[in-house]
RNA sequence: GGCGAAGUGGCCGAGUGGUUAGGCAGAGGUCUGCAAAACCUUCUACAGCGGUUCGAGUCCGCUCUUCGCCUCCA
C-alpha cells in the first residue's frame, strides 16, 4: 500500500516517494503574527498537523518547518500601503517586536489546544535576514534581479515559468499591476519586490547593500526553507490564497538561483466559508479561535475541521459545530464503554477497520472517511458490547491499540482520558471517582427502594454540573460533558 | 476580463463507471421506573440539457449558479 498525494503543481494525485529515503522535508506557511489565529488558521494547521502525523505514523521521518512571518508586508502591493505589524503596533501603543512576540505565543497558545503538533523548527523572518539578503545577492549576480533607487526587485520576465502553479504564465493578460506602474520603480509590472527602502520612521529595518530596509514579501520562505531543508524540498503547504502570487514568486527566486526543483509536493488546503463566504480577516467575518474555544471545546473544532477534506472549503455554522460536538460524543462514549464494560468470550476483528483507515489516509489524507470508519468501528464495537457474550480480552486490546493509533495519534481527536494531565490532576481525578462512586451506590439503592424522587435529583443535579449519568446494564456509569 | 475550484438528500460532508459513505436532524421499534445512551428499521440526492457506454453522481460538451485568486490573507 502506498500513499498518493495531490500535487498542486501537477494537479493530479501523485504516489509519494520522499526524496531521500525515510526522510521527509516539509515546510509549511506559517502565520503572520499581527492578530489572533482564526478558525481559518485551525483549518489550515489542523489539516497539516494531520497530514505532519500520518506521514510519521507511515514511517518517516519528518523534518517539519513551519515560519513565523514577523517582518509587516505591505497591506496592499502598489509600493504603499502599510507595515501590517506596525499599523498593529501603533493602533495597541507598542513598537512591532511586541507584537510580534505577543501574537507569536497567542498563536501557538490556540494550536496547542488544537492537539496541533509543534514545528520541529519554526523560524522568524527577522532572525533570517542575512540570509535573506544573501540570496537576493545571488539572485543580483545571476541577472534575476534588479536595483533601482535602493529598492530590488525580481524580474519576471528573466524566470520562464514564472506562474507555472497558478496557471497564470501569460503575463500580458493580466496586468494587474498597471495602476502600479506608474508610480513604481519596477521595469515591468508583473515584477516584485525583493527589498525594499524603507521610509523615514519605518521601525522594522536593516542594512543591505542597496538600502537601510525590509525584505519583500516572498522571501523569507525560499530563504529559510533552503536554508533549513536543502534546495529541493519534498512538501511545501500553504492556503491556496497563496497559490499565488506567494508561491510562484516562492518558486522564481529559488529555481532561478539553484536551478532545481524548489520543491516536489505542493499542497494547497482551501478555505473556511461562513455562508459561502471566504472567512478572513481583512473581510471582518473571521472567527477567533480564543472566543470560540470559550463556547467550544477545541477538539471539537479539531474533529470539525477534519470531517471535511483539507483541499475542500468547509462552511462554518453553529449547526454544523453541534453536529460534530454530538458526533464526537458518541465516538468517546464508545471508548469509554469499551474501558468499563466487563469482558466477556466475543471476537472481534479489527483488521477491516484498520485496512481501510489506513487506505482512506494513503488516499490524499482523506480524514472524512477515516472518520467514517471510525463511526462504523463504533456502530460494531457497540453491537458487540451489547451481546451477552461481550468482548475478550484480546480482541479489547486489539481495538483499544487501533483506536490509540487512529483516533489519538493520528488524528488525535480521541484522548486517553479526558481528564488525565498532571499529576495533581490525576490525584484530583481519584478523588471525583471516589465520590462519583459514593453517589452512584446512593442513587442506586434509592432506585432499588423505588424512590426515583432521589435518584432523579441526584441525576438532574450532577448533569446541571455538567457530568452525565447513563444507565446501562452493567449499572450506572458517569462521564464529563464537553 | 484572465487563472482555478465547485454545484450531492432538511443540514454538514465523502464518493474519478456497476453493490450502504459517514455524521447531525426527523419517523417507527427494542431496552428502561422515567430519561439518556445503545441497538434495529426507515423517509428525503446527485443544478439543468444533450452525448459516450450494456450501465454515469462518477467520463465528454453546452447552459445556469456559486466560490477562490489576479492587493495582505491559512
Amino acid at each position: 500500500m502506498s500513499l498518493f498525494i495531490y500535487n498542486s503543481l501537477s494537479r493530479t494525485k501523485e504516489k509519494f516517494e520522499s526524496l531521500h529515503p525515510g526522510i521527509v522535508s516539509m515546510y509549511v506557511c506559517g502565520p503572520t503574527v499581527y492578530g489572533h489565529a482564526h478558525l481559518g488558521h485551525a483549518k489550515s494547521y489542523v489539516s497539516f498537523d494531520v497530514i505532519v502525523r500520518w506521514l510519521r505514523q507511515s514511517g518517516y521521518r519528518v523534518k517539519y518547518v513551519q515560519n513565523i512571518t514577523d517582518v509587516g508586508h505591505l497591506t496592499d502591493d502598489a509600493d504603499e500601503g502599510e507595515d501590517k505589524i506596525m499599523k498593529q503596533a501603533r493602533l495597541e501603543k507598542t513598537d512591532p517586536m511586541e507584537i510580534a512576540q505577543f501574537y507569536t505565543r497567542s498563536f501557538y497558545e490556540d494550536m496547542d489546544k488544537l492537539e496541533v503538533l509543534r514545528p520541529n523548527i519554526a523560524p522568524a523572518a527577522t532572525a533570517h535576514i542575512p540570509e535573506q539578503i544573501a540570496l537576493i545577492a545571488r539572485l543580483m549576480k545571476t541577472g534575476h534581479a534588479y536595483e533601482v533607487n535602493g529598492n530590488v526587485y525580481f524580474s519576471v520576465k528573466s524566470f520562464e515559468g514564472y506562474g507555472k502553479l497558478s496557471g497564470r504564465t501569460d503575463q500580458e493578460a493580466h496586468q494587474s499591476g498597471i495602476r502600479v506602474g506608474i508610480r513604481s520603480d519596477k521595469k515591468d509590472p508583473s515584477d516584485f519586490a525583493l527589498w525594499k527602502k524603507a521610509d523615514e520612521g519605518h521601525l522594522m529595518q536593516w542594512n543591505s547593500p542597496w538600502s537601510t530596509g525590509y525584505p519583500g514579501w516572498h522571501l523569507e520562505c525560499s530563504a529559510m526553507s533552503m536554508k533549513y531543508l536543502g534546495e529541493t524540498i519534498d512538501i511545501h503547504g500553504g492556503g491556496m490564497e497563496n497559490k499565488f502570487p506567494h508561491h510562484d514568486c516562492e518558486i522564481a527566486q529559488a529555481e532561478a538561483v539553484t536551478g532545481k526543483p524548489y520543491v516536489r509536493f505542493w499542497m494547497h488546503n482551501n478555505m473556511v466559508t461562513i455562508n459561502g463566504i471566504k472567512m478572513g480577516k481583512s473581510l471582518k467575518n473571521s472567527i477567533n479561535l480564543k472566543e470560540l474555544f470559550k463556547e467550544t471545546d477545541p477538539l471539537v473544532i479539531r474533529f470539525f475541521v477534519l470531517q471535511s477534506h483539507y483541499r475542500s472549503q468547509l462552511d462554518y455554522s453553529e449547526t454544523a459545530i453541534k453536529a460534530s460536538k454530538t458526533g464526537l460524543e458518541k465516538l468517546r462514549e464508545t471508548q469509554r464503554r469499551l474501558k468499563e464494560q466487563p469482558l466477556g468470550t466475543g471476537v472481534f476483528d479489527i483488521a477491516p477497520f484498520q485496512h481501510r483507515f489506513t487506505e482512506a489516509m494513503d488516499d490524499d489524507f482523506n480524514t472524512p472517511v477515516a472518520i467514517s470508519v471510525l463511526f462504523e468501528l463504533s456502530k460494531a464495537i457497540n453491537a458487540a458490547l451489547d451481546r451477552t457474550e461481550a468482548l475478550s480480552e484480546a480482541s479489547r486490546q486489539d481495538i483499544e491499540a487501533f483506536l490509540d493509533k487512529a483516533g489519538r495519534e493520528t488524528l488525535c481527536i480521541l484522548k486517553q482520558d479526558d481528564l488525565s494531565g498532571d499529576r495533581d490532576n490525576r490525584e484530583s481525578v481519584k478523588k471525583i471517582d471516589a465520590v462519583m462512586t459514593i453517589l452512584l451506590e446512593l442513587r442506586a439503592e434509592a432506585r432499588k427502594n423505588k424512590d426515583f424522587v432521589l435518584s432523579d435529583k441526584i441525576r438532574d443535579r450532577l448533569l446541571e454540573t455538567g457530568i452525565e449519568i447513563k444507565d446501562t446494564r452493567e449499572g450506572a456509569s458517569w462521564s464529563v460533558q464537553s
